[in-house]
DNA sequence: ACAAAAGTGTTAAACATACACCCATGA
DNA sequence: TCATGGGTGTATGTTTAACACTTTTGT
């Protein structure tokens, strides 16, 4: 589990379910590469998932699009949970514990953030272009970190990072449209569309198979010719029409 | 959400993680037909899918595995998470107070059970020759029910119903061998396997196709002749083998 | 012998894969 | 004019689908 405006959660964490959280694998694709958004905590060095609570009258789902929107902006987000982190075992305080010091706080023993949580899991896909990371109140930084260079996360977030990325693989032939389209800006060249795909499958494609299987799916306009200074032939630049 | 040994449970519901409750949509397979195990609330006339909440120090999955061992006395069952309830409209505490009176208690208003739950959708495959239902201690009767012919069910578990069987249909090809082999008898013919196939993805298959493409994953041993007293030539009966 | 269901064979179409080729571009 | 990356064409192999044919069984 992980925190947002804290402040405005009293020690007994009134007005939030209790015992249950969220946490958000926020997956951006810039340079090729796949990145999520990770918070670093004040003074501790510990790197965590942008997580948060469930207001007492919100809907779940609800509740993650706020999260998000305050992580990065935007309102218009796609997200889907994937897995609910339920094992007693995970919750260690001590990470939490640090954290609070760090900001001030001197929790008691039994304080809210302090007690089990279970939660539920969500990946969410974002034009890297378009995002503003934000960190939250109890948080120095939110920023974009190389999926294959990330650094040592709190709990079990590692474990989660794996099980969204499993899950995108699992759903990639499947869900190919919206995700692609949730992920490049407006308008992307193939190359970029199959790098994309090559990131998430971890597995290079064949480059004329590839175009060829894009452009039977019907779902591509082609638009025009994007000039990179590339001493080679520009490639078209393409845009998703609607279904 | 749903309820198992609510006797132990007193009106705080201590000793259970508070507001988390988890809902089973466990499968059978009958005389060609997806069958799901719902409990009947005494004197209510309600149907309910098999629920409970989770012990304050027991893994969620744990707690699912106990709950499904309770309802079907089988205890080495497949399943798995597939979404989670949280739209805060979701619960309407009238069907449990109802239910609370039938059984001569009365609850409060601020009862554990009339509160707010967010509840975790499990699908279960099981073995329906081997499963014994046995009903929870607020209910009747714990029985199989045709898919196709599902009595009225408490609050959202049409909708939950609904989403896990979509899941099914999603994940049947990948996950073939493990489902087939949990909803199956230890031995099965041909034809009951492509019969269970179409009754989860709804739609028929060619029979010789289907042969080949069961026969060709490797995963299955013919083991010898099932003389059914028809007039025809008897089918093979086929077993799973260890990959 | 016949009907009914099971198993296998045959063919054609669809799809994927690999490679080759041509094109445009800037150095 | 060369190297580079992009787009398309072609040959090959694999998978799928449809249908026909044969086999086995009880009546």
């Amino acid at each position: 589990m992980s925190h947002q405006s804290p402040d405005a959660i009293g020690p007994d964490g009134a007005g939030y379910l209790p015992g249950l959280a969220l946490d958000a694998v926020i997956f951006g694709f810039h340079e090729n590469q796949l990145r999520i958004l990770l918070l670093e905590y004040r003074n501790t060095g510990l790197f965590a998932l942008p997580g948060g609570f469930i207001r007492e009258h919100e809907d779940l789902n609800a509740a993650a699009r706020r999260m998000l929107a305050e992580r990065t902006g935007l309102s218009d987000i796609y997200l889907e949970q994937f897995y609910v982190f339920g094992d007693q075992a995970r919750y260690d305080p001590e990470p939490m514990r640090s954290i609070m010091r760090a900001n001030g706080l001197t929790p008691t023993d039994n304080h809210w953030l302090l007690r089990r949580f279970v939660s539920v899991g969500y990946y969410a896909l974002v034009d890297f272009t378009k995002a503003v990371p934000r960190p939250d109140a109890l948080s120095d930084s939110c920023d974009w970190y190389d999926l294959n260079r990330l650094p040592a996360l709190m709990q079990d977030h590692q474990a989660i990072v794996q099980k969204a990325l499993e899950t995108l693989r699992i759903n990639l032939d499947r869900k190919l449209v919206e995700w692609a389209a949730s992920l490049l800006p407006d308008t992307f060249t193939m190359a970029e569309l199959q790098s994309l795909y090559e990131t998430i499958l971890n597995e290079k494609l064949h480059r004329s198979g590839f175009q060829r299987k894009m452009l039977s799916l019907g779902v591509l306009e082609r638009i025009d010719k994007k000039y990179t200074g590339g001493a080679h032939k520009a490639p078209y630049v393409y845009r998703f029409v609607a279904g």
